[in-house]
DNA sequence: TTTATAATGTTAAAATTATAACATTTCTAA
DNA sequence: TTAGAAATGTTATAATTTTAACATTATAAA
């Protein structure tokens, strides 16, 4: 149980995301308070670098706020391979055609890969995290179809049952998946067990398979592997892939692409 | 050639972009000039809506920074009534106890109660908007559940069947529930046909019903009817509703609370 | 240059906000 | 339940900001 304080701590800040900034009068008037109540609340916030306190009022120091952001989102992402990752997102939206139904995987290369879409002509996406969302919500053209479900904050994923059966109801032209292991021996994987059942029926859905990955991902195995390389019609990947796996892709008549 | 005072609003405005809000008297000691030439330059710049003012500052405007993102967004919905839907949906967040499941119905009022919402202790919120579902994902102990399907562009909501599939399979301790009209002959209705799977659902699914509804939104009766105000334990609305109503709900045991 | 106009500065009074000291209420633990 | 502590409210005074009226300075056109 928290503290009267505490709650009005909470309620001011509460209010700051509402409408920033904001005085002390308006703030007493609203939690019924005297303006030395909230004064001595709005000291608390400032030592604790929640608030900046002007002359009659506060305002939020987003400092904070910039700082949080998500665990995945970009800021992590952003660290390694961004360069080729980007590469090779721009080379797949070379495959979306007008009309398409296209479904995008979780990850990193997929966030660049929902950047990349084209916004010339229309076509319908189905996606699975929160940033991929934001970015294709924000395009003219697009349909946009969420399966939705249970949220998992590492990877900002939704997924669940009902998701599956909104996949099956909407065959796509394209899947574009991503992965983090690729092996010649033990196929392709990911980190995440909830993954699973999506990947999958994405690839089950979907007419042409596109595999999204750069070149730090062969040769690993990761927890839970979805799928053969064989089950992909194309591999984007960059030119730092192990040699071997040229070969291969050719022998299996996979077509590779490397940006 | 700028005039002098044109080339001081300019540098008004990199300074707040350097730190905002700042004051009067730290724009006439950097700019040197008096605190009255800062206030008549700033009551321009306020009549151009690129600031706010509040006593001894200014604060850079950025609600057209959000305008352009979505139609509906806030730009829309900021016009009418947003005070009292700011107070209703603070009032309403003290509705929330600790490890509940809540269901967030859709519309600006809901948004701003999404961002209303109290992140000091655990809970699991439902939605079904885009606007929501960006405030609740940047909580550090909120629990998402996201139905997911088809987008409507016009109020960034998804909506499927499986998504009501998801909403029977976690059944909600509190539905904050909105509308477009509110009637006491035709009952509580909506503007999207659409809509009406989810809002019979949530209110099916929760023990607890609550109402959200500015008064602008009394005597109206729009295209959907959803459900009877009797359906509801709870209605939260602003002071300047119809009389008869107060009545009404004294009667039919409804607790009434107005901001 | 002169003159009219706009822009800026100055000042004092009014309004608002801040501070500090003390009174009252609320909470907590014995 | 009650004493002590913590939180909150009240008040008067101090500090700051705002306003408005008017003075001064800069600017541009005749």
């Amino acid at each position: 149980m928290l503290s009267r304080q505490e709650k009005r701590l909470n309620r001011i800040i509460k209010m700051l995301h509402l409408s920033n900034p904001t005085t002390v009068n308006n703030l007493s008037s609203i939690m019924d308070v005297s303006h030395m109540t909230i004064r001595r609340d709005l000291e608390l916030l400032k030592e604790r670098k929640l608030v900046d306190i002007f002359h009659g009022g506060v305002i939020l120091n987003n400092e904070k706020k910039r700082a949080k952001q998500h665990p995945y989102s970009l800021s992590f992402a952003n660290k390694q391979m961004n360069p080729e990752k980007k590469l090779i997102a721009v080379k797949a939206s070379s495959y979306i055609k007008s009309n398409d139904i296209i479904i995008l995987d979780t990850g990193s290369t997929m966030e660049y890969f929902a950047r990349a879409l084209p916004d010339c002509f229309p076509f319908t996406v189905i996606c699975f995290t929160l940033n991929s969302l934001v970015h294709v919500s924000k395009m003219d053209q697009a349909e946009i179809i969420f399966p939705g479900g249970y949220f998992h904050e590492n990877t900002l994923m939704f997924e669940s049952k009902e998701g599956i059966e909104l996949i099956k109801e909407n065959p796509a032209d394209t899947a574009f998946i991503s992965a983090s292991g690729i092996s010649m021996e033990a196929g392709v994987s990911c980190s995440n067990d909830y993954e699973f059942a999506t990947k999958t029926e994405m690839i089950k859905s979907a007419d042409k398979k596109i595999l999204l990955v750069d070149s730090s991902k062969f040769n690993k195995v990761k927890s839970t592997p979805f799928a053969e390389l064989t089950d992909f019609d194309v591999i984007i990947s960059d030119k730092s892939i192990p040699k071997e796996y040229r070969d291969y892709c050719n022998t299996q008549n996979i077509e590779l692409i490397l940006v």
